[in-house]
RNA sequence: GCGGGCGUAGCUCAUCCGGUAGAGCGCGACCUUGCCAAGGUCGAGGUAGCGAGUUCGAGCCUCGUCGCCCGCUCCA
């Protein structure tokens, strides 16, 4: 079985097999679409759910640590003040008149202030002061060498909107960029109410929202996308521990779903590369057609969330260690996963072209999805239309247990096919035998072997090959 | 925002010099077959993105507009 290479060629098959399928269709399509947002489809929606089933699961479900929460997307506007999220989503752009490049402001004038020696602290100045700056020392544009900028735009990588019916900025909102500050608000909510005892960790599936200014490549990157995030609270010192246990975590619950393992890789942030509030950070990256892309960020965050809301709200945010009669403020470790990006990536893992006759071009497409994550477990499907009425009536008691297709359209082998593409790791025939013995086919869609099989086994027949 | 490309059936595309739209695949019905695609017959489906202009006549020429794609700027 070849593997098609990740090439660009791959992911337009992908795109196209996810619109032709009904996986992931253009956004606004019928009003002549909305530039990088897609809808998920009958089998895309499936798809999805089941990723973020199979991510509550192993996260909180069967953790011993966890719990999990559901946070609003509207939050007081200061929990923003507090994350950083004001101050560092506001980027002072301009643009060059003479050659139609874009820059940010503060990146100008510093450069300008360090290439002469200057000592003025470009940090400290606000947008006019910037301008004036910029304009007063005739600062070049580091591509065309003129000095003829526009004025500074603010570009801030937040969704606003406003609460209550009058647009007026006290009333303004913003649209959460990750789901992770409604954990750290909640955080003492939830010690409070589950009793836990640090270690503990809060699990969060939700829609978040950034302006990105570069959207793209399909559902990579867009500017409404769902995160599957975790914050896991432990004592300062143990940290580090806590990291390397989360990492190996969520490389598990990859590979066990079924990603290759030569499509991932980890990597570990440089000291300046991290972020101010992180003393380590690692990505896992999958490597898409496009090139190696973020797929998982596990990052520690020390106490610098918790610490924050708690000078910004005034809350006391530590932990009371009732054992050892001491307090303090918890570390945390961040597993953050894109829903979206996981749900690509699993897509793009399982699509398989197997050449079955070079002669005849004949080649299957298969999606070798992790049974657990296929939108459909199985399909019924009657090996003649005169036989409808018995093979519904199997299709509608599997359909109690788990999410069925049915198909009585066309020759047996196409129908198969059909369910290939579409990653059903099982069909059921009901031929014309099923009558008298009480069986059916099971045809697996990996091996393409059949087993004959009981009707009142199949239900646990599939059942217990779609765990995860 | 700038530069480039594109817009005809669900998909991929054709329509020669402007003469009121066609194929393959897919889809549906029926016949045939009856466990691994492509058999036969019939059929549904299009205001050519939208608007204006030129012309006797525009999918084709001109202008505008909308939208999408690719690059660049940017992405705690």
């Amino acid at each position: 079985m070849k593997t098609l290479a990740n090439t660009q060629k791959k992911m337009d098959t992908i795109v196209n097999l996810c619109k032709g399928r009904g996986f992931i269709f253009p956004g606004s399509e019928i009003y002549g679409g909305l530039a990088n947002t897609w809808d998920y489809g009958p089998l895309g929606v499936e798809l999805k759910n089941n990723v973020k089933r199979a991510w509550w699961k192993k996260f909180v479900q069967e953790s011993q640590y966890n719990v999990g929460i559901d946070t609003g997307i509207l939050l007081n506007p200061r929990v923003w003040v507090a994350s950083g999220h004001v101050g560092t989503f506001n980027d002072p752009l301009i643009d060059c008149k003479a050659c139609k490049t874009r820059h940010r402001a503060d990146k100008l004038a510093e450069d300008y202030i360090t290439a002469n020696g200057l000592t003025v602290n470009a940090e400290a100045m606000d947008e006019e002061a910037l301008m004036k700056f910029i304009r007063g020392n005739a600062v070049p544009c580091p591509d065309c060498g003129k000095s003829d900028f526009t004025d500074i735009r603010k570009f801030n990588l937040m969704f606003k909107t406003f609460q209550g019916v009058t647009e007026d900025s006290t009333s303004t909102v913003y649209m959460r960029p990750e789901t992770a500050q409604g954990i750290f608000i909640n955080f003492k909510n939830v010690q409070r109410t589950t009793r836990r005892k640090i270690p503990f960790g809060v699990g969060q599936i939700g829609k978040s929202f950034r302006n990105e200014i570069t959207p793209g490549n399909f559902t990579f990157r867009t500017r409404e996308f769902e995160q599957m995030e975790m914050e896991f609270f432990c004592k300062p010192g143990t940290e580090l521990e806590w990291f390397d246990y989360w990492r190996s975590f969520c490389r598990k619950w990859l590979a066990d779903l079924g990603i290759s393992d030569e499509n991932i890789r980890m990597r570990d942030h440089e000291p300046e590369e991290l972020s101010h509030y992180s003393n380590a950070t690692t990505d896992f990256e999958y490597l898409f057609p496009f090139g190696w892309g973020e797929l998982w960020g596990v990052a520690s965050r020390t106490d610098f969330d918790l610490t924050a809301h708690a000078n910004e709200s005034g809350e006391r945010m530590e932990y009371i260690d009732q054992v050892n009669n001491e307090r303090y403020i918890p570390y945390v470790i961040e597993p953050a996963l894109g829903a979206d990006r996981a749900t690509l990536a699993f897509l793009i893992d399982a699509y398989d072209e197997e050449v079955l006759d070079a002669e005849k071009d004949d080649t299957r497409v298969v999606l070798r999805l992790h049974p657990a994550l296929a939108p459909f477990k199985c399909a019924v499907l009657p090996l003649s239309k005169k036989l409808t009425p018995a093979a519904e009536a199997l299709y509608f008691e599997l359909q109690k247990e788990f999410s069925v297709d049915f198909d009585e359209t066309g020759a047996i082998g196409k129908r198969y096919r059909r369910e290939d593409e579409i990653g059903t790791p099982f069909c059921v025939t009901y031929d014309f035998d099923s009558e008298t013995d009480n069986c059916v086919t099971v045809r697996e869609r990996d091996t393409m072997t059949q087993e004959r099989i009981a009707i009142s086994e199949v239900k646990n027949y599939i059942g217990a090959r779609i765990r995860f």
